[in-house]
Order: C-alpha cells, then structure tokens, then sequence
DNA sequence: CGACTCGCCGGAAACGTTTACGACGCTACC
DNA sequence: GGTAGCGTCGTAAACGTTTCCGGCGAGTCG
C-alpha cells in the first residue's frame, strides 16, 4: 500500500470529554500530514491505544485493533520516523561507510543492504570517506548524531582499511566486504570455494594444465584463492601474483609463454586481470577457447561482457553480501547474539563464452 | 572537534528554584550522551538560553555565549538530530535515489554530495531503486517518512528516467545527470561545451580529418555533443551512431575504414567506445597516437587508464555535481528561489596518450 | 448481592530539542 | 525617585510518538 499526499480535505471527528466535535483542516496548499492523533480521534480511541493497535503491542480487543488499522489505512497514515525514533530511542536507521570511490563494490552492497531493511522501515544513511581519518570522522559523528543503529562498513577490497576506529562506537558495526578487526562481526566472499568452483570447472572441461594469475600476495584473499586453486589443481601449478590490472594479466603471458609453459586452462584473480589474459592470448594467436580456457573473478559485467570472448568468471554475489550484513545488523541492533568472527558467503559461476565446450562431464 | 563517548564519570550541576543541587551520574557501563539540559546545568543557564546561544539565535551577553559553547566543548556535547528534527521540522537529512545499479556515476555524486552537505550536518540518505515503480515507491516512501528535507535524482545515464513520479513529493527535489521533467531544477554536464574541448584539442594537435563515434540518436546528450562536434569539425565530419559499448567502437572503425575514410583523429562519445576504437585500431596496424589520435568522453579511469595508450579524455566532474547538487538542495530547503530549469557544469579535459603531440599551439 | 479479578483502554509522562512570550533588572530620562 | 524602555534570560508549550500505570467496566464466585 502505497502513501500518497492528501490532496482533498478531511474530516477529523474528535470526540472528547463525551462531546463530538465535528472539525475540518483546510489543507489546500499545505498538506498536513497525518498524525496518529489524527487516526485515534477518527477511529474514536485514545492516542495511546492507536499507537498499541498499529505496532500490534498492547492488549485490546481484535475489533479495536481492526477499525484503528481499517482507518489509518483509510486516511493514509504514515507514521513520523523522528518522533517515533525519538521516543523509542531508536532511529530505525544504519550508516553505511565506504572507502570505495569507484562504487564498484559498494553500490551493489548498499543496494542489498537498503533492500533487506526497507521492509523494516529501515533506512541506509551513506557516505564515502576518502582516505582523510579527519573526513572521516566527522562523517561518522554526523551519523552518530543522527543515532544511528548500527553501522555497516564496506570498502573498495579486502584489505584496505578504512581510516577509522570503530572500536569505541557505543552500537553494533558488521563490515561487510573491507578489512576487519579480528573478533567483529564480518561477512565476505569465500574466495576459497569460489577459487575451487572456477578451478574445478577448467579441469572439468578437461583443461589439465592449470595456472592462476592474481593480484599481489599482500591479499589475503589473493592468497586464499591461490591456495584454493593449488588444492585442485596441483601443488606445482603455476601462480603468479601482480597487481590487480589489466597491463598484468597481458604481461603475465608473456611470462608464461617465455617460460615455454602453456597452461591450457588460466584461472584469473579479477576480470581486468582475465581481460588482460585474453587480449594477450589473441595477439600471440592463441584461441580462447579453443587453445586455452580463461575463468575470471568478480562478474564485473561491464568488463566481463565486453571482453572478446565475454568472459566465465566468478560472482561473489555483492548484492547478497550486502543483505546479509543487513539481516546482521539487524539481528544484533535487536540484540540476537550474534557470533563475532569473519562469515564467507558462497559464490556462483557464470558462465559465458571463455572457456568453450558446456558443462563438465560430471554434470 | 570530534566527538568521544564519555568515559569519565560527570558532575552535572543542577540549579533549579534557586537552590543549586550536585549530583553525578555514574555512566561507567552504558555511556549516556550529553544532552542540552546537561550543558545548560553546567553552565548555569536554562535550557532555552543553552539552545539559542548555541544555535547563534536569541540575544544574550557575548559573555553567556561564550559560556554555554565552552561548556558545551568541555563536554563534548553533540545535539540530538532526532530531537531537533521533530522540534524544527527540518530532519537535516537529504534522500539520494539512484537507478544505477554499478555505481559507476552514482557514487561520485553521492560522494560530492555528501561532502557538500556534511559541514551543515546534513546527511544522506540513499536507497538505489532497480526499475521496479512499487520497490521504487516503498523506498521514496520511507525516506519521505523520514522526514527528508530534500531529494536528489541520480541515474546511470542521461535519459534513462526513474520509475517514479515527483510531482506531488512536497520537498524540494534535484535531478543530478539523469531525465528530468521540464521545469524542474537539474543539473548535468556540459556535454557541448565537452564535445568542443575535445574537438579542439584534435584539431589544435593538427589533426584535420575529424570523425565521431558515439552512442545511440535517441540520446540527447549523444545528439548534443555530436552538435557540437560538427561545430567546430564542420558538418562535413562523419558522426556514426551506436551504442555506449566497446564493440560499437570496434566496429564503427571496420565502418569508416571499409568506406575508405581515413580520419586522423576520433572523438568517442565514451570511453568504452574509444577503448573499442583504440583497439580495432591497433588490430589494423593503424598507431594510435602516430596515425590517429583518440580522445574518450567520462574518464572512467577505470577503462581510460587500462586501454593502450591510456586515454585523453573528457571528465564531466560527476563530483562537482554531487556538490552543485548538494548546493542546490540545500538552497532550495532554505528557501531561497532557484530558477527551475536545467544546468550544466563545464567538463575539463584530462590529457594522457592517446592523442601524442603536447598542448595545442594556441596553449 | 457485593467484592475480587481480569481485560480493555485512556491519561500522562517521557524522549531532547526549538521557540513564542513574558518576567525581571538595569539604565536613563524626566 | 519613579517610570519608560531596553536587553537578558527563563517558563512553558510545542513537535509526534511510545509506554508505564492506573481506572473502569464486565464477568465470576462466594
């Protein structure tokens, strides 16, 4: 049921101290909104009882609670977040701190978030915090003005922290996707099975000899992949590691094809790295896929589809990091005890053109 | 200054009918916020002089001014948002939509926003609505139960339009780089005015066969900057519609080089398309920048920087339209008068590879 | 038939600000 | 010395909810 803006008059019946009063508001050019007050005076019960019946507490009769809901739906009700948040102490509203200037990951995260907790009546207060600790602290102050419930982090990768402490912030913080102390709350990709659901897709398709091309060793998640990747694929498979661009992936190959290894199957740490890998391969006259098969990693679809051929690469499904740390977040602002320590949600495969032939045998 | 939770027991002096009553409240586990009432105890003063000497209203001596505002820094005494908000009816919070589900133009401008907005206090409140008019409506309206003072309207591009209708919203509302209504107030770049600086840096390097490759017609600001190209290029200049992708580009240069025109120097109406230019270039053989210069259209640095030779290319400043925007909003809840109708922010051109030669002659 | 119980509902006090208005003390002038 | 006038500051009523607690009606049992 959707609110819209009284634009005709409305007849407010009040009745009290056994009186009716029968008033009318003018509200031609200014729309009042409604108020609860407004509804208990139309369904002829006390303030106290209206606000009972809307939020389900209290005890009163089913009827009561009926006719109070029946009217506010009629007149178009819509509670005032701040004077309930004011009330109630809480504010029905979570921030979400990001580092990431590119939006890359956080959009999508924020996007998750904002959709999990709109049901709620939730609401996400955002903001993007270069690098400046004194940038940054002002904009956590604002929100803790604000009182925020709860706080979500997020960054632009793992392992980059944000210039904040967090430690001292007197409501419940998930990080989502970003570098995060040991014993909080935190929810990333599993890298390790996502790493293995790529890698097990090359060999399944008959590619046996693997390498994984990724970013720097520093990552943890580079690492964890890597190590994933050598679990599947041998302990002697190749890894080189490098930054996470483009320009390495193509120089990466030219590595590879030096050292006279051809790998018949690449699993890359990121779509540029794999787009990098690809265009290299094309200009030594190497067939992806016929030659080789190239699994990348992130979904980044304006990159994945516009590689030639568009790219098989792992999801880390950013959406639903985000509606988790929602669900998260809520649960600990309700003060459900949640398990501190880091969470890894599974990824997915999508499948396009870059690795040929269709599913493995196994199915 | 920046705020710290208290940790520290605090002595509040409360003076009330005359006689002066000390006492402390113990907030060794759960840390209350320092509220108005406390400064004005402190201070000695009533509550109603604390919030005028704070909030520079009212007439007082300079010396109980100062007074108050000491104390209050003393005590790291932070206003309650939530209260002001329902006492003002202003919630100091403004609501940031957005259709753009990568981020890859929304998050520079909430970022730019955000900043603009901070130093008031204001925060941003930010929900991404797909396509889907009734997500879009649940979203609007809690924000609007929120009591925002205000809302901006981002979108992924220029013409793709929200899945919802402002009309009747009773806030102010700035539609930033996205379809507006006629008569509203928005803002985006000045694609003429970015379509002329990269046409004449072209021709200032000497290039004199100019072409432009760019996305679809039905786009207005597809149709304006080839406008502008054919201004200054003549109306002779080739403009080849497609669409916003790579593989337009690479097969708008199969196009012009099958039709054996042999431009010197492309402007690209993004910079996905000059990474597609670029590279069917290279494929042919043709040196970019020796043979042909390229010039892209957003600084995606993303793709700008990856492509080889990295590009030269038109920044919109998606930042400073976030603050613009943030400027606007802001003016416009003040109630100042805004002329209604659309704005444009001149885009500056960032120079790298693509282009060789160095500054124009002209400077 | 009266008292006790129980369930439904209302009165009123919060929540932490802002702000209209009025009181009070001081100076200055007649 | 009384009073007008001005400038400071305090009292109290908002803002729109939630929630504690108590009253009051009806039903039941002695």
């Amino acid at each position: 049921m959707s609110f819209h803006w009284p634009l005709t008059r409305i007849e407010k019946t009040v009745s009290h101290n056994g009186k009716s009063v029968s008033q009318e508001c003018a509200m031609a050019s200014a729309p009042t909104r409604i108020r609860l007050s407004d509804v208990a005076a139309a369904a002829e019960v006390s303030v106290a009882t209206a606000s009972k019946a809307l939020n389900g507490t209290g005890r009163m009769t089913e009827e009561t609670r009926r006719r109070v809901r029946d009217v506010a739906d009629a007149l178009g009700f819509r509670p005032n977040a701040m004077a309930r948040a004011l009330s109630s102490q809480r504010s029905l509203t979570v921030g979400l701190i990001t580092n990431d200037s590119y939006g890359r990951f956080t959009l999508p995260v924020m996007s998750g978030l904002s959709n999990a907790l709109v049901d709620d009546g939730i609401s996400v207060l955002m903001s993007n915090v270069e690098d400046d600790p004194v940038a940054a602290r002002r904009h956590l102050d604002t929100m803790l003005d604000r009182q925020v419930d709860g706080l979500v982090v997020t960054g632009r990768r793992i392992d980059t922290a944000l210039p904040l402490d967090l430690a001292e912030v007197p409501i419940p913080v998930v990080y989502a996707f970003t570098a995060a102390p040991e014993n909080a709350v935190s929810l990333t990709a599993d890298d390790a099975q996502g790493a293995r659901l790529a890698t097990d897709w090359l060999s399944g398709l008959g590619r046996g000899r693997l390498a994984h091309v990724t970013g720097p060793e520093e990552f943890a998640a580079a690492r964890i992949r890597a190590a994933a990747f050598r679990d599947v694929a041998g302990p002697g498979a190749p890894v080189l590691h490098g930054d996470w661009s483009e320009a390495w992936g193509h120089a990466a190959i030219g590595r590879l094809w030096g050292q006279g290894a051809r790998p018949d199957g690449i699993f890359c740490g990121s779509d540029q790295i794999a787009r990098g890998v690809v265009d290299a391969l094309r200009e030594r006259g190497v067939d992806v896929p016929g030659d080789v098969s190239i699994v990348g990693f992130d979904n980044w679809s304006i990159v994945a589809a516009a590689t030639r051929p568009p790219l098989t690469t792992v999801d880390m499904g950013l959406g639903g990091i985000g509606r988790e740390a929602g669900r998260l977040v809520r649960a600990l602002i309700e003060g459900g005890d949640v398990a501190p320590g880091p969470r890894r949600l599974p990824c997915r495969l999508v499948v396009r053109d870059s690795c040929g032939g269709s599913a493995p045998a196994a199915g």
